[in-house]
DNA sequence: CCAATATGACTGACGGTCAGTCAGTTATGC
DNA sequence: GCATAACTGACTGACCGTCAGTCATATTGG
């Protein structure tokens, strides 16, 4: 048992991956901060000294998912096409997030985690609408987009998806949620004043899957 | 100490009112179930007499302010007026339901009572949605309405407004939560395809305050 | 080059709190 | 008076967060 950190190890990490582990199993409640730190082979008051609380953790989670979607947004973002093009690849940027990081996600869309999904919703919301809003406001000069606060709508828009599609809340069947996409996305189509039709047609040439993220 | 209630005694709705009140003064972590009996009067065992778990007492508590919502919105969905007209009085309906039962809505939009409020939301989407979706069926047919689900694009506009307006997650000042209000309110008009400005108005009208009601 | 000393990451027993239980008590209807 | 339902409150087990102590490593002085 060494004392002083042996090389490369980072005990805030295991922490967290343990923690992530166990919420995707057994959902936050019913995980304890014992759970935890055995879980990370680490002592109890380790884990206060990487957090200060239990909920410490679980925003430092949430930042953790947003601040990767965050970044995949930014890039995409940049590509190359036209502002529908960019948007489109942006939110879909954010989704494969959601696959690589499945042990946090799945943990963040746990039907009892209320709330890191909160949470992350409310990280996301602060974190990806002004990249977005970007993208928005960029396209708003040559006329694709048609919108007077792009921020705050796109605020909105991401906030509703989150809420009505993501986390576990209501638990749609398939064709639930498929008609609840739908919706969704003509919903953000007239919000930032698209033409008819055209996001829902490159989101369905994407695959579709779902709009938003978490 | 009468062991069979006396007339006319409530002793779930003293507990409820009990609760609603201390979560609105601590928020719902900070008070136990003892505060709870405590500040109605009875013993620890007659809780779970009335209520299965502390969440289950969560639950008709956010139970009971929907329903009141739900019975204040289908009362003025049929009112005098066109559709617009109703539409927007079974909106503001919601929100009177607010002002009469402050406790219980103090309460639910207690920054800490994410559970409380998630839990409202939910019940809010279910039972409300229905409702504005039939008045904006009824107005589909004489072109005041355009939209293809209506129901879905109910639940998604209660959904948004309640994550982003409602509840203590974003703290909004002043100025920023009337921006985001005049987004959403233009974000409804597009979305269920009213005339632009239309809403803006009747809500101006009414002298706004905030659309949803959670 | 090797003690002696300092450092701080790590430990885990412990205090306090709280949700939920249950054996017992009290009043009421019959 | 007795059966029954409402009610009581002490108790249990679990869990969060603390803190005094430990020990491998780093640093310093000889």
């Amino acid at each position: 048992m060494p004392a002083r950190r042996t090389v490369s190890s980072d005990r805030g990490g295991d922490l967290l991956a343990s923690a992530a582990r166990l919420f995707r199993e057994k959902g936050v409640r019913a995980v304890s901060v014992d759970d935890i730190v055995q879980g990370a082979g680490v002592a109890k008051g380790t884990f206060y000294l990487y957090f200060k609380t239990k909920d410490d953790l679980l925003a430092k989670l949430a930042e953790a998912v947003v601040q990767q979607m965050a970044q995949a947004a930014t890039d995409a973002s940049h590509a190359e096409g036209g502002p529908i093009e960019r948007f489109v690849a942006a939110v879909l940027a954010m989704q494969s997030v959601d696959r690589s990081q499945q042990y946090l996600v799945d943990a963040l869309n746990h039907p009892e985690n209320t709330a890191l999904h909160d949470l992350t919703n409310v990280a996301l919301v602060r974190q990806v609408a002004p990249i977005l809003a970007a993208i928005v406001e960029q396209g708003r000069d040559d006329g694709t987009f048609d919108v007077e606060d792009a921020q705050a709508t796109i605020e909105f828009l991401l906030a509703g998806q989150a809420a009505l599609l993501g986390g576990g809340h209501f638990n749609w069947s398939l064709g639930e949620h498929a008609r609840r996409l739908r919706a969704t996305i003509i919903i953000i189509e007239r919000s930032l004043g698209v033409a008819a039709g055209r996001l829902v047609e490159q989101f369905a040439a994407a695959g579709l899957g779902g709009v938003g993220a978490a």
